[in-house]
RNA sequence: GGGCGGUUAGCUCAGUUGGUAGAGCGUUCGCUUCACACGCGAGAGGUCAUAGGUUCGAAUCCUAUACCGCCCACCA
């Protein structure tokens, strides 16, 4: 026990309390005193083990520790999931970073040295984060952690393909994926991003047509010209009409399509397709049944179909093609100020060439609804409830999910392919299988699962599903608190799954916190130096003064400027209920804290006063509302308990022996007993290490009856 | 092009069913009062974006406008 100085020292008492706290074991909902009927779940969201801790990760530990600590104090079976995620796709980039550095690339590495490099940066890094996690107060149970390549989880995730194939739900397919040319491997639309940007529009002289690009550099193939079958301009033009038109490397046989994606008020209401490098192209390719060839290989580099171009880079050849189609007299005009939209990978920002692959999809028209309905049904309600919206509106317009990932680090598909016949079959089996069409021996997938595809899983995952004790006691969760910005990338998906595999939603509440700021409001970010890392924060302040920084004024849903300032405010509150706190234990050294005495009228209405500020926080908690519980509280503490009653208090106690009202004196120390001792409850899930520091030195009595504040009773109507 | 959120004190933001504006930091004056100067007391500072409307009463509900921010998007 430390000794009890005039200010808080938060540097000297976390570390010890945390620790006080994991060896009590009481993270662990099964080793809670009493007999608890209730349980109340919250899986965490792994972090990516790849890297520390950011604010945003501090801000969900401290709303969820919050709940978490709330609900064990009023005797649920309080279980709170840690967990780390391999993040596939993201780490394996950073990995590429620190490869660069070192000089190295991941291609031509052999495929198991590389993932063995990775695996150790991870359990590294998760080692790391593990720790960071702890140092902010999380109350999880750690008994129960799991990452997501523990090889059970990564055999539950490999069933539920398996599964999912088996019942019509993934299908292998050669279709439109966006591929990044720089990290080799497809991605999904929720890993790019669209970027508005000016970029000249060429009209080209096609045959009779007059056509618009921004793409010459894919045109050399093209040789279908589609009209809208109502554009009354070009109705002396059938479908399936052929004619001759000279093209960039020659003259070539094109045909005449007509398909209502054609927007007739567009440019000259006639374009050309690209299918390979094209989705829309590529759809009316197929509803046609056209002929598809690829332009640009996988490089970025164009093919020996581009003639004297190929081996050219895309962004180099464009020119030159259009300097040669201007020569050729078929360069009509040119938009210089025309904004189109190009895809990006969000990781290198490279622009992502739409390819045709054969990759694994998982159709997500009848899972989509499964969501839409559960959601009709009320059995998941979101806070705020505003994105509701936004959720409905990802489920009513679900494309396909590409989960196929031409990466080492990740959950390795279980699939066998023949390239031949494109055909692919679902299997953990090791045995090589023979191809049903051509009969030649299948290769194994060396394609690996998007991390979404396990990360969707994770509440059954950590729960154990199927067979798991925790699966049958703790699935479905009650809440899953996480960013606003996962609304549509991991939200979902755990829904999806949850209702597909376990016929059950896998929470019933859909928390959601904004982004964490600079302190003008502006997005973090490292380019523009405006990083905070929040542990240096908490080695300044305390782990409470950010924690309560993080929550008060800072409403679900919305975005937080994270200004050091009020943290030191909030610092500077710790220190006050350390103080407070000396005082009031102070003052009762000598008092029966067991039996209450006769109260004076003006400790009756305190304690009324007491018994309001209980149900209020008590009240804000339950409706999610931790901002203002927490202000609340906190209001309370200083400026009715501290500033008011402590100095009133004051008045009895410092008067000379002689003239010591006994009868007033014992009111007095009952009264500032029960309100140190019901805040300290009330303050412990915001701040908790400050109130289990104070709790330490609090004697026993009626409203202390656990060594540990972390599991006394949350007050009812305590006092009076 | 579509959607969402915002516009309240010098800064960053709260304000939950409509009833004379709040927090942190900053700021002015006075206090070495034996819990706390990481403090105490007293104070300054807001026509709650604009214009209408509903109401006895609106920062709070409705309509429109302006500006800011975020997200999404297969018009070549």
């Amino acid at each position: 026990m430390n000794k009890f100085l005039s200010a808080y020292q938060a540097e000297k008492e976390e570390g010890p309390i945390y620790e006080r706290w994991e060896k009590s074991g009481f993270f662990n909902p099964d080793k809670l005193p009493g007999n608890r009927k209730e349980s109340f779940t919250i899986i965490m969201p792994p972090p990516n083990a790849n890297g520390s801790l950011h604010a945003g990760h501090a801000l969900f530990i401290t709303l969820e520790d919050i709940m978490i600590r709330f609900e064990r104090m009023r005797g649920k079976r309080a279980l709170w999931v840690p967990g780390a995620d391999h993040a596939g796709f993201e780490t394996q980039v950073v990995y590429e970073k620190k490869l660069e550095k070192e000089g190295r690339s991941r291609f031509g590495m052999d495929p198991k040295q590389l993932y063995d490099e990775i695996y150790n940066f991870t359990i590294e890094n998760k080692k790391n984060m593990e720790a960071q996690v702890r140092s902010l107060g999380a109350s999880c149970d750690w008994s129960r952690s799991r990452f997501t390549l523990d090889p059970d989880i990564v055999a539950t995730v490999q069933k539920t393909f398996v599964k999912m194939f088996a019942d019509g739900l993934v299908y292998r397919g050669q279709r439109t994926i966006n591929w990044c040319p720089k990290h080799q491997t497809s991605l999904s639309d929720v890993e790019t991003e669209n970027v508005e940007e000016k970029n000249p529009f060429y009209y080209f002289k096609y045959g009779p047509f007059e056509i618009g690009t921004v793409r010459p550099e894919t045109k050399f193939a093209d040789k279908y010209v589609l009209i809208h079958p109502d554009d009354a301009r070009y109705k002396n033009y059938q479908h399936g009409q052929k004619f001759e038109v000279d093209w960039i490397n020659g003259p070539i046989t094109a045909t005449v399509i007509k398909d209502t994606a054609v927007d007739p008020t567009f440019g000259t209401g006639v374009m050309t397709i690209t299918p390979w490098h094209s989705a829309v192209d590529f759809e009316i390719a197929q509803r046609h049944q056209l002929e598809i060839e690829q332009i640009i290989d996988w490089r970025g580099k164009l093919l020996p179909i581009a003639g004297e171009f190929a081996g050219l880079n895309i962004k180099d050849a464009r020119p030159k093609i259009v300097e040669k189609l201007r020569a050729k007299g078929l360069l009509i005009k040119v938009d210089e100020n025309y904004m189109n939209v190009v895809k990006r990978c969000y990781k290198c920002n490279a622009m992502i060439e739409p390819q045709v692959k054969d990759q694994w999809f998982v159709k997500m028209e009848s899972l989509a609804k499964l969501a839409l309905t559960a959601v009709d049904e009320k059995k998941v309600r979101f806070v705020p409830d505003n994105y509701e919206k936004v959720f409905r509106y990802w489920m009513e317009h679900a494309l396909d999910w590409n989960i196929s990932r031409q990466i080492v680090w990740g959950i390795p598909i279980p699939a066998w392919i023949c390239d031949e016949c494109h055909e692919g079959r679902t299997s953990i089996n090791e045995t090589i299988p023979k191809c049903q069409t051509c009969g030649k021996e299948m290769r194994r997938d060396t394609d690996t699962f998007d991390t979404w595809f396990s990360s969707g899983q994770w509440p059954l995952l950590v729960l154990n599903y199927p067979d798991g004790e925790d699966y049958k006691k703790y699935y479905p969760t009650q809440v899953m608190e996480t960013g606003h910005d996962l609304i549509f990338r991991w939200v979902p998906r755990m829904i999806i799954f949850g209702l597909y595999l376990a016929k059950q939603v896998p929470f019933h509440t859909v928390y959601l916190h904004g982004i964490v700021n600079d302190a003008q409001g502006k997005k973090m970010s490292k380019s523009k130096g405006n990083v905070t890392n929040p542990l240096d924060l908490t080695a300044k302040y305390g782990t409470d003064a950010l924690r309560l920084g993080l929550v008060v004024g800072n409403p679900p849903g919305a975005d937080l400027a994270l200004q050091e300032s009020k943290i030191k405010g909030y610092k500077h509150f710790a220190n006050k209920i350390w103080n407070a706190s000396r005082f009031v234990l102070e003052n009762i050294k000598d008092a029966d804290l067991t039996v209450i005495p006769n109260l004076l009228t003006v400790h009756q209405t305190q304690l009324k006063q007491l018994n309001e500020i209980t149900q209020e926080v008590t009240k804000q908690l339950e409706n999610l509302r931790f901002d203002l519980a927490a202000d609340q509280i906190y209001h309370y503490f200083w400026y009715s308990f501290a500033d008011l009653i402590l100095e009133e208090t004051k008045l009895i106690f410092q008067k000379p022996e002689p003239e010591i009202n006994l009868e007033a004196k014992k009111s007095a120390q009952w009264t500032l007993y029960t309100i140190l001792a019901t805040s300290l409850k009330l303050l412990h899930p915001f701040m908790p290490f400050v109130t289990e520091a104070v709790w330490e030195h609090l004697p026993t009595g009626a409203h202390k009856t656990q060594n540990l504040l972390m599991i006394e009773p949350w007050p009812i109507s305590s006092g009076v």
